[in-house]
DNA sequence: CTTCTGAAACCTACGTCGTAGATTTCCCTG
DNA sequence: CAGGGAAATCTACGACGTAGGTTTCAGAAG
């Protein structure tokens, strides 16, 4: 009972792939994702993958695809205040990479051109222009607040769990800060970063209105 | 001639190896690099770099340590305007990621522990201390400043070299913003999402001085 | 001058990986 | 009932990371 007939069906489809794909990278990381194991978890022979998705490269396009449509839900309301769009969608992005710390890296490092990041930007960034934003503020905004989502999530979530402590006589000031940074990786401090970045934009916009 | 004796000296050590590791990265990328083809180039048995470093993964550290360590020229100046520093360093770590394009994912993925990573972030929130910033502002700019660079460097250097055009009918505001994102990796685009970094962090800061 | 010792390098071998190519089986259409 | 395409498996190859053993040499100890 050990494996399949030849040519019997298995009901493999680029969707169930990609979901036990998602599911062996969240428990094993992505050094010990692989064609073979993927194909040990659905029970089938590793070349049978191929017939679906034409190679490694393609299966972990597959998995940040399928990472990123779980993202999309809440996002149909009507335009609110560009900020409360950029606050929901930030949040919602980091939750999602708190589900999949170990496919984030996929994410950071791939361009994202699905049908549901593009969907998003738009939302976003058409917030922005109907509050009469500049419009090259408006441009840059999602390079600035995705910049930052990524190197920030990717530092919390790849960061060793026992951080090492500072030499204080090396970096005085570091170590004397050292209890502010506590809360490494907490809600807190990623609304407050959050804020920082926003600031940002809403400085700049109103600093290039009134010039 | 093909092969050294067994005994002989070949003069390696971790200086020389991570120098071969980090110029085989930049021709042939990450996917490419590998203990063989590391010691292909450097005229030696593949196990012999096990005596200097002791695995794949350590190999990578090495890279990335080495990397940042040619970065660090220039910051042994008076202590300026912090937002002179701020700028400076972004710009130093910038042009370390233009000339190492394919390393830099090892960077914005590992934590930097090197000396000269920390030292560079000690000199840059001592100056903010020294402009009587409050502190926790200072302690949030670090992971502000550099998550903001990595993810942004990351996008910029990963992207393809041919950007896929938009749907103008599906995302009608990317479509007419498209113009102001054409200099996508520019120095111009650079100065601007790093004015509007450090735009976040200076109000912020006067926000939180007049409450 | 001889002997010992440790380091540096190489050689062999094992299990794993990605995937090209050929083969088998099923199902659907004519 | 014939045949063709789709889905799955089987086989095989080259490359990889690295554990364990072997060889050689330089310098210290006697």
């Amino acid at each position: 009972m050990t494996r399949r007939t030849r040519g019997t069906s298995a009901g493999l489809d680029r969707i169930r792939i990609a979901a036990a794909a998602v599911a062996l990278v969240d428990r094993d990381g992505l050094d010990r994702f692989g064609v073979r194991r993927l194909a040990d978890d659905l029970g089938v022979d590793p070349m049978s993958i191929y017939h679906h998705i034409k190679g490694k490269a393609a299966l972990l396009d597959a998995i940040s695809e399928a990472v990123i449509a779980e993202m999309d839900t809440g996002t149909k309301e009507a335009p609110h205040d560009w900020e409360q769009v950029a606050r929901q969608t930030a949040h919602n992005y980091r939750k999602m990479a708190y589900r999949h710390p170990r496919v984030f890296p996929l994410l950071a490092t791939r361009p994202q051109n699905s049908p549901a990041a593009l969907a998003a930007l738009e939302h976003l960034i058409a917030a922005m222009r109907q509050a009469g934003l500049p419009d090259q503020i408006t441009a840059d905004a999602p390079m600035a607040l995705f910049g930052f989502l990524n190197g920030y999530l990717l530092a919390v979530l790849s960061g060793s769990p026992d951080r090492p402590a500072i030499d204080a006589t090396a970096y005085p000031t570091m170590a004397a800060l050292a209890p502010l940074q506590a809360d490494f990786g907490s809600a807190a401090e990623f609304d407050r970063l959050l804020d920082t970045v926003l600031s940002g934009i809403r400085d700049r916009a109103t600093r290039q209105a009134t010039h």
